[in-house]
DNA sequence: GCCGTTTTCGGCCCGACTGTTTTCAGTCG
């Protein structure tokens, strides 16, 4: 079993205990493991075989024997007698939106609903209103979410989707004469890479005008929910929208509360208690006596109450980052205007939809200092791939474009050259040596196994005219699993070959990941942050990168796009 | 089930909203 499945296992098992109705801090403990496990990048086979299980914080010596269990025999007894006692389906039900393990066992041991569709029969029938607590407006309620549920599945999106939904709304509710402050909170704060819920936070003299024009926007599919500090509205999409509005003279607790995520939360009050305090999202209380509360009005100001420097957002997952602050060690995190190259995009010579020079002068107009124009080579037919002849004549074009846009900015020779299935290349050596910048790719075969998909990145690593590969797991979120690669043998080699590994700002795409991105610059490997634009507005990408960067922990040194052409091609030249 | 500068026991965050109650349980974040 992998981490992911692992990972599914143990959250499967939170569930069950719910439904079960175990101690709350059992449950926890599991669910937590579980998405502990989601965010180790290394293999736990790897960390088995080491002993070191128990080394990832929240996994102790029973977790450790399970997840070793679940390695060595491929599954997990404890969780086998637990669907004896409750049939797996039911957990089914449990991703209702207003639905929880009460509710669910409850269905379960008086109508005996098992199916989502059983629930919704029930439903249907007028069976549920029958039940303690229930009535025909929590049915219909139901009702609507199973709807949902089978509309949208669990309704996570794209943060590329979700933030400019967030900008929007956020820029309309700005306008409002009686809003004071608007912020973004939560997920999309934080930038994570796909997003449950959007969450904004709003002051305002008059927060009925302000929840009457939330309700009321067009983008509202549905009121969830309608009170005077908190509104929910879910839009076509099944996303979710919250919107609080709240006092701004608190701004900096409430901002900080609501930005999470919860277990950043949970340590930040660990330390507050620790100091007699309590946080929670209005203020800063003692504990015992009766000093006045400290109001926050801004972030900085509740780290600086806990004697911690400022974490930003993209840090506030509980990865480390609050042991970093205590001891001063808190990255210096990569910037947007640390940038000065993109070495990766495409052009009408293969797939993307605009000229060498109209790639060159958005990238120019964004701040950049140069580009590497890299299409696709001639296996990926599908894409329109370029063979060594139409190359040549791209390098010509490519000069004629360098002499129409200028000393100031400079754009290179490049290709996203196709590693084939068997692991050849597409370009002999000759070919390559070309160019300025060559970028190797997998695109097909990605269902291969391990061994044989690792050892093709691997054989490519090695070339020593290959400068960095692209996208090296090859998912897009919520599509496709990445490619089953050893990520571990990738990043070694690419220390030892001084290859530079991508990390794709393209929003369906974040690969490498946060945490693929964290481990592999403990290991030493060069990042690149590219947008592998089709098109000139996807220029813009970078700042999803920038931000994924941020929540892998990187350094404007780490990423290669940071330094200047000449710095580049020295580092080129001693490959 | 985890964890420890209150360390091997006893904590483990807590407020808003809804629907069903007649004072609160369930769910969510």
């Amino acid at each position: 079993m992998n981490n992911r499945e692992i990972a599914e296992l143990f959250e499967k098992v939170a569930y069950l205990l719910e439904i079960r109705g175990d101690n709350i801090h059992r449950i926890l403990s599991y669910r937590r493991a579980g998405e502990t496990i989601r965010d180790v990048s290394q293999d736990l086979s790897e960390l088995h075989e080491a002993g070191q299980l128990t080394s990832i914080s929240g996994i102790g010596k029973t977790l450790a024997e399970k997840i070793a269990e679940m390695l060595e025999t491929g599954r997990l007894e404890f969780y086998e007698r637990l669907v004896v006692e409750i049939p797996e389906s039911i957990l089914d039900l449990m991703r209702v939106e207003g639905l929880g393990a009460k509710r669910v066992k409850l269905f379960y041991d008086k109508l005996g609903i098992t199916t989502l569709d059983g629930l919704q029969e029930a439903a249907e029938n007028g069976r549920l209103r029958e039940l303690p607590k229930m009535g025909a407006k929590s049915e219909a309620k139901i009702l609507k979410a199973i709807e949902s549920l089978k509309k949208h599945g669990d309704g996570r999106v794209l943060l590329g989707t979700a933030l400019p939904i967030a900008e929007t709304i956020l820029a309309e509710l700005r306008q409002l004469p009686v809003v004071t402050r608007a912020d973004i909170a939560g997920s999309v704060r934080r930038r994570k890479e796909t997003i449950g819920d959007i969450d904004l936070l709003v002051a305002a003299s008059d927060a009925e005008v302000v929840m009457d024009h939330f309700c009321g926007l067009e983008l509202a599919a549905d009121v969830a929910l309608r009170g005077p500090t908190k509104s929910r509205i879910v839009l076509d999409n099944g996303v979710g929208v919250d919107l609080r509005v709240l006092p701004s003279e608190n701004w900096g607790t409430l901002l900080s509360y609501f930005t999470g995520s919860q277990a950043h939360n949970v340590r930040l009050r660990e330390l507050a208690k620790k100091k007699g305090l309590s946080l929670n999202e209005y203020d800063l209380s003692a504990v015992s006596g009766n000093a006045p509360p400290i109001l926050c009005e801004t972030e900085e100001a509740v780290y600086t109450a806990l004697d911690l420097p400022y974490v930003v957002p993209t840090l506030r997952e509980d990865r480390g980052e609050i042991e970093a602050a205590l001891e001063g060690r808190l990255p210096q995190l990569v910037q947007l205007t640390d940038m000065r190259s993109d070495l990766h995009m495409h052009t009408t010579w293969s797939d993307g939809k605009a000229s060498i020079l109209e790639m060159a002068q958005t990238a120019q107009a964004n701040g950049l200092q140069y580009i590497v124009i890299t299409d696709h080579s001639y296996s990926l037919g599908i894409a329109n791939g370029l063979d060594a002849s139409r190359l040549r004549q791209q390098a010509e074009a490519i000069r004629e474009a360098n002499e129409v846009i200028g000393p100031d900015f400079e754009i290179w020779h490049g290709t996203e050259m196709e590693i084939r299935a068997d692991g050849t290349l597409d370009f002999p050596d000759e070919v390559l040596a070309e160019l300025d910048f060559v970028i190797a790719a997998v695109h097909t075969a990605l269902k291969q196994p391990r061994e044989k998909i690792t050892e093709r990145i691997l054989g490519a690593i090695r070339n020593p005219h290959v400068d960095m590969i692209a996208h090296p797991t090859g998912r897009l979120i919520g599509r496709r699993d990445g490619a089953d690669v050893d990520l571990e043998a990738i990043f070694a080699a690419a220390v030892d070959h001084k290859t530079i590994l991508e990390l794709n700002a393209n929003p369906h795409r974040l690969d490498l990941q946060d945490t693929h991105v964290r481990r592999a610059l403990e290991i030493g490997v060069r990042i690149a942050i590219n947008t592998d634009a089709h098109h000139p507005d996807q220029l813009s990408f970078t700042h999803f990168g920038i931000a994924t960067a941020q929540r892998g922990w990187a350094t404007a040194s780490h990423i290669v796009n940071s330094w200047l052409p000449s710095e580049m091609r020295t580092f080129l030249m001693s490959k």
